[in-house]
DNA sequence: CTCTTTTGTTAAAATTTTGTTAAATTTTTG
DNA sequence: CAAAAATTTAACAAAATTTTAACAAAAGAG
């Protein structure tokens, strides 16, 4: 079931949208600061945030920035329900990476199906993910190259998988770390460029594939 | 380059919303009715569909649920954009699988995130920056010349980025140096102006858009 | 024009980052 | 529990990048 963070003070208004998605499947939990917001996350993932802007201790937009900054949180969808509909908060609040923005008064069953949608986008489900002569089949957890499976290690599996549902973007080590450990390393630790080593290696004349971009960190490459 | 179909009656807006997806790098393709939207699908594909309501020959609705039902173009993504602003009309819209509602009259900044934001999930770089011949790719980490990636090393990307970031404006060798090295240097050095040089060289014919400011430091010019 | 200062250019030294591998350690499996 | 497999460490090699430093060229001042 997935969880969602209303950040609201109108108790009026937050038990409408909570209401409005618990009829639908979610589970809600209401928070009614900042301050809140913060200490909830931190104990708690959930799936989406709910945020409005104007908190009685401060702007909704500061939680939207640190999530967006925070490599943790980055990835869970906030979308922005706000008095304040002036084309410079709308602009501001997408810019920063909001998914949605939607002005009061609006309608329950819109902010629904916005979220609905927004959910809908992050886990597609799409079972097989093919990039250049690469086929990810998640259900058979097998990765093929040019039809042939792969013998690959749990962890080998997981960074390849990482990679192919991201082609041609750039991790970081920390960012892949992240991604394949789900906790930061405080040490510095080269384990992951052995991994990379190993894939290359068994990816035989595809190798280069996987690029490294120096002083960043690697990325697949997606072949015209 | 990403093709957006944009079905508008109105002649000045469509223009309008041309010359904003234009100017990010989208190609857009304008037609005025819904006949013409179907002959123009059928015969191209295109990656999103911007979509009127109100048309001379019929509602934008049918032409939504047409794509939908298709199992051809059913992920093609639609934002609708309208007048029509009634709750009715959005959850409506919505429902029947539109990406985005926008109601008349918008932010045209607005409706360009909002179209990068949804294509994006369709692995779409969002964050791109473009001056003159140059663009800036922070997901790929990659600087492009005339569409051809620079070879650049982190230092030199990390420079060039900063540029863009802030085309025109004269960086003195101690403001680039911190933004660059983010630590001040207590000796002279002329690490910098080795790091221009190169760039300029890997610029080519470009390289005079890094511009000497003599006395202050450097600039990259915007050209007309 | 001549001198002085600033910037351009370049090769080589110094440093940092990444590749690679074997062995040590841990986890899983039978 | 023992064997096998997988993960991690650690060390050295290789490669790429950064920095220095020296000289050349250009710009500005008088």
């Amino acid at each position: 079931m997935k969880k969602i963070l209303i950040v609201e003070d109108d108790k009026d208004i937050a038990n409408l949208i909570s209401e409005a998605l618990t009829s639908q499947g979610f589970k809600t939990y209401l928070v009614n600061s900042l301050a809140q917001a913060y200490s909830f996350l931190i104990q708690s993932l959930v799936d989406l945030v709910v945020l409005d802007l104007i908190l009685p201790d401060g702007d909704g937009i500061e939680l939207l920035k640190y999530l967006r900054f925070s490599s943790k949180f980055s990835n869970i969808p906030v979308v922005i329900v706000s008095a304040r509909g002036a084309e410079l908060d709308r602009v501001l609040g997408l810019e920063l990476g909001a998914d949605d923005y939607v002005v009061k008064p609006f309608s329950l069953r819109e902010l629904v199906i916005r979220i609905k949608k927004i959910l809908k986008n992050k886990d597609f489900p799409l079972s097989q993910v093919r990039v250049g002569p690469l086929l990810l089949d998640k259900e058979k957890k097998t990765i093929f190259l040019e039809d042939n499976p792969l013998n690959l290690t749990p962890t080998e599996y997981k960074i390849l998988e990482v990679f192919m549902e991201n082609p041609e973007k750039v991790f970081s080590r920390d960012e892949l770390s992240n991604h394949i450990w789900a906790l930061e390393r405080e040490y510095y630790s080269r384990v992951l460029d052995a991994y990379i080593c190993r894939l290359r290696d068994k990816l035989g004349e595809y190798g280069e594939l996987i690029e490294t971009v120096r002083g960043f960190g690697y990325r697949l490459k997606k072949p015209a």
